[in-house]
DNA sequence: CTCCCGGTTT
DNA sequence: AAACCAGGAG
């Protein structure tokens, strides 16, 4: 088992200047990059979860726009947020990201808290997100792993794609550049996204393809934007509109009142407030 | 572990 | 048609 410790330092030294050298080159510049605003952090972080770049720039400049501070997100409605939110997908960051707001106003004072620990707790805060607001806020000397930076670090030091996530947390950990974190993590990013091949064709899997898995997609869109028109949405219509199986339209229904996004009443689902 | 979303690319 | 994407919640 190859260990981080395994790794010479030189080996270390080496990869932070060209990282750094890259960022400093040919680093992106991104909205959220020429702030240090712990909100605006927040919220670029949570759009781009399973977001790319591209389509969240212009959907984080109107939200900030809209709600610059945490005290303005903690009073929007539902509906708001979600008409902001509408085209990223996965609705319920949006509505997690207003609970965020009114938890940090009532349970923190209107600031954000420092230790990841204590961010983790909060509504839709992971431990990527969590470490990730530290370190583009804060720029402590903590590490976090994403998508990008699992790529790269694998790439790096030629480690088999089983390698566990504690072995890459260390490794990770000894390769920040103390006092330059904030650099170090947007530089494996661009590194990873502009400086890598392209990935590898995957083994494709087994594939489950649910026979409803088109117009399940379908359903969902027009409801949302069905309810940021008006106030509540037939379900028997939409049914009879998409003519597919009617359960299969509960079912969708039933699983956004899980999240909080519509009221089911009956043969009408209705916005939640 | 599964599910969650949607615009885009291949 | 399938993969991809600054993950997280249940």
């Amino acid at each position: 088992m190859a260990g981080s410790a395994s790794i010479p330092y030189h080996r270390i030294a080496s990869f932070r200047r060209t990282v750094l050298g890259f960022y400093a080159q040919h680093g992106r510049k991104l909205p959220w990059r020429v702030t240090k605003d712990p909100y605006r952090i927040t919220v670029s972080e949570i759009m781009l979860q399973q977001t790319q770049v591209e389509r969240v720039i212009p959907k984080f400049e109107a939200w900030i726009a809209l709600w610059p501070d945490w005290r303005t997100l903690s009073t929007a409605s539902t509906r708001e947020l979600l008409h902001a939110w509408s085209g990223l997908g996965y609705n319920r960051r949006a509505l997690m990201l207003g609970k965020l707001a009114k938890a940090i106003m009532e349970k923190h004072h209107g600031k954000l808290p420092r230790q990841p620990e204590v961010l983790e707790e909060l509504p839709g805060i992971g431990p990527y997100t969590s470490r990730a607001i530290l370190i583009f806020a804060f720029n402590q000397d903590i590490a976090t792993i994403d998508t990008n930076i699992r790529r790269v670090l694998l790439h790096q030091f030629d480690l088999p794609p089983t390698t566990t996530k504690e072995q890459l947390e260390s490794l990770a950990q000894r390769l920040v550049p103390k006092g330059r974190s904030r650099d170090w993590h947007n530089g494996l990013m661009d590194y990873s996204r502009l400086a890598l091949p392209r990935r590898l064709p995957r083994i494709p899997p087994v594939s489950k393809q649910g026979r409803f898995e088109g117009s399940a997609r379908q359903v969902r869109g027009e409801v949302i934007r069905q309810l940021l028109k008006q106030k509540t949405v037939d379900i028997f219509w939409l049914a009879g509109r998409i003519k597919r199986d009617k359960a299969e339209v509960l079912k969708i229904a039933k699983s956004m009142a899980r999240e909080g996004v519509v009221r089911l009443k009956g043969r009408t689902i209705t916005l939640a407030e």
